[in-house]
DNA sequence: ACCAGACACAACCAATAGTTGTGAAAGTAG
DNA sequence: CTACTTTCACAACTATTGGTTGTGTCTGGT
């Protein structure tokens, strides 16, 4: 039973002859009439009456023919659900309160009827979420991910750079400036929990720790924001880094103050991870926007040289 | 798009891996891969996540999975439209009135659950019926069509005879006889409207007559039941032949008498055509109900020798 | 490190589906 | 009534397809 045998069928019903089917259908006649022949074989019943003057239906060719166009309805409708664009994108965001799912909301709003679905995956680090991506359970992942651990079938694009600030309590002693090198947080503490190792983010840190000369505390569990904000708030030494895009996320309850790093910046550089050769037309859109909305700080910047190439 | 690669997709789907796939449509593992790879090449998107430890479904292949099962519904639901029995066995009965439709009738009540369509062809003749039936207007049809004249791929059975009786007005000679002999009608006036030249009907009569030197005026126009029950009841000398099956059918709102013809009986043959090798079990069992009823007269029966051989 | 399981690739073979050429049947025009 | 046209089917041939077996690679478990 074959789609094609059914679309025969069904134009020989409607035009009212082999020959005219098979001129619309771009085949001789009588490979019409061999496939009309087999699916009669086949369903053990002759649908059609042949005179000389064309075909007719008969009683089973009539009750046939609604059956076999629903089937091939059927089918172009599970050929149109699997067609690139016509299931949302699935985004995976890495943490909904930072630069991927801001990015990602602005393209969201700026598409209008876009259907896109951005979800947070509970992967240890970004070689897994490759693999997710790879496996299809998501069609893209904004991760840092060594270029060098791309998988093959993986493409990779640096879409948006992710400048880090520093995170300070009142009384420390960079609070109140406009801003600060990295260079210069050397002997500082910084204090950035829940950081696992093999992780992207501890590739991260450690690579800006070893620019800078830096001593980034990145060890042990996730004790959640509001200990670390007290701990800030309490110390006039301790500070972490926050990335600039979750802004507005921190709650102002701690009196806490943001001091950009400048000279060079620093920024969390996110790669897109997706498909090669992925035909969703949301993706095509997603990167284009994110390209020409220009997010990558274009100079004085830095970023561990092990993303993009 | 093949129902077997869908089959094939589902049941990898269902199972988890190609080999256990494979085992349960009876091919081999590589077999199953091909399907997979043509169906997710004509697509143009894979399905399914390949790993050491079986396949699963990715994001398209959960999408398309459900369509998958419902095309193969949709074919399933079409072979079973065609299935023999699955739709009415439609049975030409001649006319109402008379002994085919009394006799599928009678089959019908006899057999509960069965669905069938009597209807009344209006075809001139018999070759023409024969030709409907042929063509699968019709599964079968009552008629007195002679042996030599059946087409290839139709099969006749003689299953009916319907005796025929004299029906004549009151003041007709033979109005008191309780039966009369074919031979004895010569001399009479028989009049039997409507019959056409060409049809079965005039062909039996003029048999009949031959054979018992009658003299049968089936010429002219159809006039009714009305007029010719008027004409019998007001002529001494007029008769006509009627079918015994349709006794109840004639009012009696004219004081007519039915003699019954014997030594030997006419009997109107009602050959049973169907298409030769015809599955539906409605039309088995039809003839197997006729045969075993036996409606046929079994001795001192006159019948056109081109009935039957 | 090795083995077992799972899928893909390659080579080969049989069956299928297409092609062209031709024929029979039946309606149509001269 | 004959010749022509149209329609579908059949035959022979060919190319493609879909199947097989044999082998390879990858990965997870022992």
């Amino acid at each position: 039973m074959d789609a094609e045998v059914l679309r025969t069928f069904v134009t020989v019903a409607e035009t009212g002859q082999f020959q005219a089917a098979a001129d619309e259908l771009g085949v001789s006649q009588q490979a019409v009439s061999k496939r009309i022949a087999a699916l009669e074989r086949h369903i053990e019943v002759t649908l059609l009456v042949r005179t000389s003057r064309g075909s007719r239906l008969n009683l089973d060719g009539q009750v046939f023919l609604p059956h076999a166009k629903k089937v091939l309805a059927a089918i172009e409708q599970a050929e149109q659900a699997v067609r690139p664009g016509s299931r949302p994108l699935r985004v995976d965001v890495l943490n909904r309160r930072i630069a991927p799912a801001q990015a990602v909301y602005r393209f969201y709003r700026s598409h209008p009827g876009t259907d896109l679905d951005a979800v947070t995956l509970s992967m240890e680090n970004a070689a897994q979420a490759a693999q997710a991506v790879l496996e299809g359970t998501i069609d893209a992942s904004f991760r840092a991910l060594p270029a060098d651990q791309v998988p093959a079938g993986i493409s990779a694009e640096r879409l948006l750079d992710a400048p880090l600030q520093l995170l300070v309590g009142p009384g420390h002693p960079l609070a109140d400036a406009p801003w600060v090198s990295p260079a210069n947080l050397a002997g500082h503490r910084i204090w950035i929990p829940g950081i696992k190792p093999g992780t992207e983010w501890a590739a991260f840190y450690q690579a800006l720790s070893k620019t800078f000369g830096l001593s980034i505390d990145a060890l042990g569990p996730n004790f959640g924001d509001e200990a670390l904000m007290d701990a800030l708030a309490d110390s006039a030494s301790l500070s972490t880094l926050v990335g600039s895009g979750d802004r507005y996320l921190w709650p102002q309850t701690h009196d806490l103050r943001r001091i950009p790093l400048h000279d060079p910046t620093p920024v969390y550089p996110h790669v897109l991870l997706f498909r090669s050769g992925d035909q969703h037309p949301m993706l095509t859109a997603l990167r284009d926007h994110l390209r020409t909305v220009g997010p990558r700080t274009p100079h004085d910047v830095w970023a561990p040289d092990w993303v993009d190439h």
